[in-house]
DNA sequence: ACCTAACCGAGACGGTACGTCACGTCTTTCG
DNA sequence: CGAAAGACGTGACGTACCGTCTCGGTTAGGT
């Protein structure tokens, strides 16, 4: 029979520091300058004390981007749909525009990209996000603002598209403006359910099986 | 007067063979496991001639992106905007759903987020493909079938803010569905107007200065 | 107090195997061909090894040659000045006659000049041998057959010049008859005593201060 | 003043402005530091003039030495052998103080060793400098000072190997003192004729054949 | 109150890729 | 058409990290 276990335990400060320095280390340099050796010292810790725990640097930003990602957002509730999504982007925004956290969510996704094994916390953590707007887009079926049927998952993914697009190429602000219009141009699509139809026109250009230009 | 220039000239042949090959090597390897040395040896090269031209990997993969971003797409022009979007969302989902080309994109952008070198040529390329979507856009204004005043920018944002939420998360398919819906919703967006008032609600919920919890 | 040593301690073996690589790869290739590259490969060892304990090609060979000059030659005792010598230097020649040898001597001295750092082992290499032939002439002063205040190292290097320069130059034989006429002017030279005289002839030909042709 | 340009002769301009900056180049950095690059543009030369004439950095360095070999130094004629030999040893010896002259010594003996292609000038070289001693001793013989059968190679590199021995090793100086003993005992060693004399001792310890310490 | 096995920090190990330098060859333009 | 300038493919340089492997020291069970 196996024994049940002797000797030292799990050092949980350890594992805490390592993970801390790795959100500040992912922060600071990104996913490339990102280092074994680097974050060891950073976390004042053996580099052995690292592999003992994690099998490569992906599955460290994997469990720091996971630890992020448990964070949750008081979700606002005004009564209106538009007041509700107005404020949840406004709060959204003005946070992404802060450039640490820009730079944070930029190299979370650089990370996913450059490593399958990190992309699945990192997932996690966006759909995460996605189901908090998801619930006030809920609200507003329940509150008949929006039309039943409505693809709340295209919508949901309109609007963090939004943001990921300009956070990620930074040639636009995500600024009050932009959440207002962000807000209104979900009302809109809600009410008018036109994202619930299936069909786009009945002739869509028969639209060819494959083109020559890449995109 | 000073001598025009001595001694051998440039190897167009080299040049190219090391675009094509970096090219090639982003897709296959990404970002992460694209090495010069690697490089070299793909283009048939010598080290010295990737660094004697290019100062970082960053810069060959840039000038590398670069080059790609110099291909056009034709655009539709059927005489509603509608049947215009879905057509050129169409082509453009399809085209973005074959991996290799996916895997290009999501390379490239990961390579833009490391080193902000890449990112020049990248955001060019990106604002190439904007100015096509928003090409068609226009015509929608000539015709009026968009309000006059409407922020075509961010109607642009929102469609490549989809499709590049959807091909780097890959959590739903970039499907001719999603493509009838999108045009739908800037159709609908671009009637409404809405997207050009200015003014939120009149009652944004007073968004606060800051919160605490992280986007 | 302060912590003794932490991590793992040198690898003897890799030492043993570097300076056993070097000793042969000195002898093989000379200094010039010497890469610290095929160094780490001969002895199956990192090239970051090889730099963790020495700074530079030079303080390896430096080493290794050290290591060399710590073998010591048994020395004649025969009862008379002439026949230890004629036995020591017909031993000394016939080792510096085997190519392999004669190579590595050639190479050290080369390694010498190049690199000043190199020249400290080497030159307590050649100290030693100097040390050997010196207490040869010591006992022959003992027994009288040497004259008193004699230039005992005067004598040393005339003998091991004409050793060094033959070997280096090669331009004629170390072979046997060589050694014999080296002992016997040795031998000569230390009877007559003329070189405890300080003074050379009472007209030394007033040399001229300085000569424009070089050597 | 600039160099002419001749056109289709070879500009002997270039090949000497090349031979210079060799000599020059040689002494400054020695064997190791020596390159071809730094070469051509010490000269004002373009690399492939160099390649165009000499093979190899070891050719270049063996005609520059070659050329220094074409020097000759002015042979003392004072009567006697003793005087003759004092003031050549003097005269030899406090030019190889010079360190610019004994640094380009060393150097052109270590690029001998490293590259036989360079060692045949460099032999030249030294046979040159030996027969200048040689009819010195020439002299001896015909003046009935140095007996007949003496071995005057043997002499010669016995002289030439205490210069080179303590030029090369540097542990004890070249000095006047050092002269005047190499002199008398060149000079008794002629007197005695012992050098001529075959055989050592009858019993001279029976070397073995090969013994198993090195050198 | 020991044992003792697992954990810890430190850091050496065999490797791979880095970006630089010089090699010897080649091509281009000027005089 | 020779010579300068300089790009080319090649390969060694010395450095930074990789992931693995000892080291001596520490600490929390089980006995």
């Amino acid at each position: 029979m196996e024994r049940a276990h002797t000797g030292r335990r799990r050092n949980e400060a350890a594992r805490e520091a390592i993970i801390d320095a790795a959100i500040a280390l992912l922060q600071d340099v990104g996913y490339e300058g990102f280092t074994i050796e680097r974050l060891a010292k950073d976390a004042g810790v053996g580099k052995q004390t690292v592999y003992r725990w994690w099998p490569s640097k992906a599955a460290v930003i994997a469990e720091a981007v996971g630890t992020r990602a448990r964070h949750t957002i008081p979700l606002p509730d005004t009564g209106t749909l538009g007041s509700d999504l107005t404020e949840f982007f406004v709060n959204t925004f003005r946070q992404s525009e802060d450039p640490a956290v820009l730079n944070q969510l930029k190299n979370m996704m650089a990370a996913s990209i450059e490593n399958p094994e990190t992309a699945g916390s990192f997932k996690e953590f966006l759909a995460n996000r996605r189901a908090s707007l998801r619930t006030l887009l809920e609200r507003g079926v329940e509150r008949h603002e929006v039309a039943e049927g409505t693809d709340l998952d295209f919508l949901t993914d309109l609007a963090y598209g939004l943001l990921w697009y300009r956070g990620l190429i930074g040639h636009r602000p995500l600024d009050d403006d932009a959440a207002y219009k962000l807000a209104a141009a979900l009302v809109a699509a809600g009410e008018c359910g036109e994202s619930g139809a299936v069909g786009g026109p009945g002739e869509p250009g028969a639209p060819q099986p494959r083109a020559t230009s890449k995109d």
